[in-house]
RNA sequence: UGGGGUAUAGCCAAGCGGUAAGGCAUCAGACUUUGACUCUGAUAUGCGGUGGUUCGAAUCCACCUACCCCAG
């Protein structure tokens, strides 16, 4: 009996040809378009151009996934999750942001919509797995399952779920896990489907392209003050709200040239969100920018080999950053340090990946960063 | 109202008589399922103002204006 199969289809042209590959491969392919957000439900009228023309963007989604549907001829179901992202996601991104952090929402859409309850519905109406058209790959060792790179490393997405448990990860299929982004293009361009040329979406997944200061004015109101330069401790410029900004970042800020200093521009370090003060230094000979640790919580290990000494592996702090080599320290079932060498500009509240080679085997979220003496970093 | 100095794009800043470097910022693209980073491109018919010298002036001269420093 063939395995029933219920298939996230975005609209978009990625999980359309993860439609076509699981139909080919003898799957009974159910599709499924989920809606997350709801621009006038959740008061996300600030900078949204989606506002003004007949449709929503979510709406217009809707219209290619059902056309891609009938053009695969795959049935299409459509779910609402739209009040669980807001509890589960979204109010966790915003204290996240009202922390000072930068939160990655779409890390936790995936272990609590996604693979959560997008699960389970799949599960109520008699699906045997679900399948998502993420770049990543799970491949079953010793009984259990494991998610690895995707085959174009360029694409790869694992990042993005780092926080999923190996049970989630077991009722899941990766169609997209052995192709590149240029042949999926190309596939989809021989069938003629009409998302062949759609553009890739990024931002936030749900929300979309936009001016993200403009979003977030909609949840966090702004509060200017200061900018100040850590290696003279001076103010050189104002912000308009401590929270827009994110570490490593240095466009936004508009600091041009200061007398008698070098050309060089300056990076958001850190910010103190009591004083409303966000620190910057000047890319040449500052310190500031790195932490020899981390500590990390939401501690997640995919797979029951964790292991209970040190363990060296490598770790991403950011989506399509690099893979940085760091030792592992576990503190407890739920957070541990990883210890490595003057890396820059890490930000508290993103993920970071731990992988040994291509395999993904754990995450957690940044909480504090430490100097190389292992103190602290107080911003 | 004595002496000295400086005025070049939003900000730093080169230029020293031959027809406005560069960086930062900003904007636009590219890249990207986070915000970023990165990459590419754009940005002074104009050099505080008014005259003058010269074939030619941001560059030399005169005066004016603004700011800075030192004296009083």
């Amino acid at each position: 009996m063939k395995q029933k199969v219920l298939l996230g289809l975005s609209g978009g042209v990625d999980s359309a040809i993860a439609g076509y590959f699981l139909k080919k491969q003898g799957y009974d392919v159910t599709c499924c378009f989920m809606r997350n957000w709801d621009s006038i439900a959740n008061n996300d009228i600030k900078g949204n151009p989606t506002l003004t023309g007949s449709k929503c963007s979510q709406e217009l989604d809707y219209d290619d996934a059902k056309k891609t549907a009938d053009e695969l001829g795959l049935p299409l179901l459509r779910k609402d999750f739209i009040e669980e992202y807001w509890k589960e996601v979204f109010s966790m991104f915003i204290d996240t942001y009202k922390k000072g952090y930068t939160p990655d929402p779409d890390v936790f859409c995936n272990k609590y919509i996604k693979f959560g309850h997008f699960y389970d519905y799949a599960k109520s109406l008699g699906f045997d797995t679900i399948a998502m058209g993420h770049y990543a790959k799970r491949i079953d060792e010793n009984g259990e399952a494991h998610l690895y790179k995707a085959f174009d490393l360029n694409k790869d997405q694992s990042y993005f779920l780092g926080q999923i448990s190996e049970e989630q990860l077991s009722h899941a299929l990766f169609p997209l896990s052995d192709i590149t982004k240029p042949e999926v293009r190309k596939i989809a361009s021989g069938l003629n489907l009409s998302v062949a040329k759609k553009k890739d979406s990024t931002g936030v997944c749900f929300i979309g392209e936009r001016n993200f200061k403009s979003f977030l004015e909609n949840y966090l109101p702004s509060k200017p003050g200061q900018i100040v330069d850590l290696a003279t401790n001076k103010v050189i410029e104002q912000h308009d709200g401590i929270l827009y900004y994110t570490v490593g970042q240095h466009k936004g800020m508009n600091i041009g040239g200061i007398k008698g200093r070098s050309c060089a521009p300056f990076f958001v370090v850190g910010k103190n969100v009591e004083k409303n003060i966000l620190y910057v230094a000047q890319e040449e000979n500052n310190s500031f920018r790195f932490s020899s640790r981390c500590l990390i919580d939401h501690f997640n290990w995919i797979g029951n080999d964790l292991p209970s000494s040190d363990y060296q592996c490598n770790c991403k702090f950011r989506y399509r950053g690099k893979d940085m080599p760091v030792i592992l320290h576990l503190m407890s079932k739920d957070s541990a340090y990883l210890t490595y060498q003057d890396y820059s500009y890490i930000a508290k509240g993103q993920i970071a990946c731990l992988y040994q080679g291509n395999r993904l085997v754990g995450s957690g979220i940044i909480e504090e960063t430490y100097d190389r003496n292992y103190q602290k970093i107080p911003y």
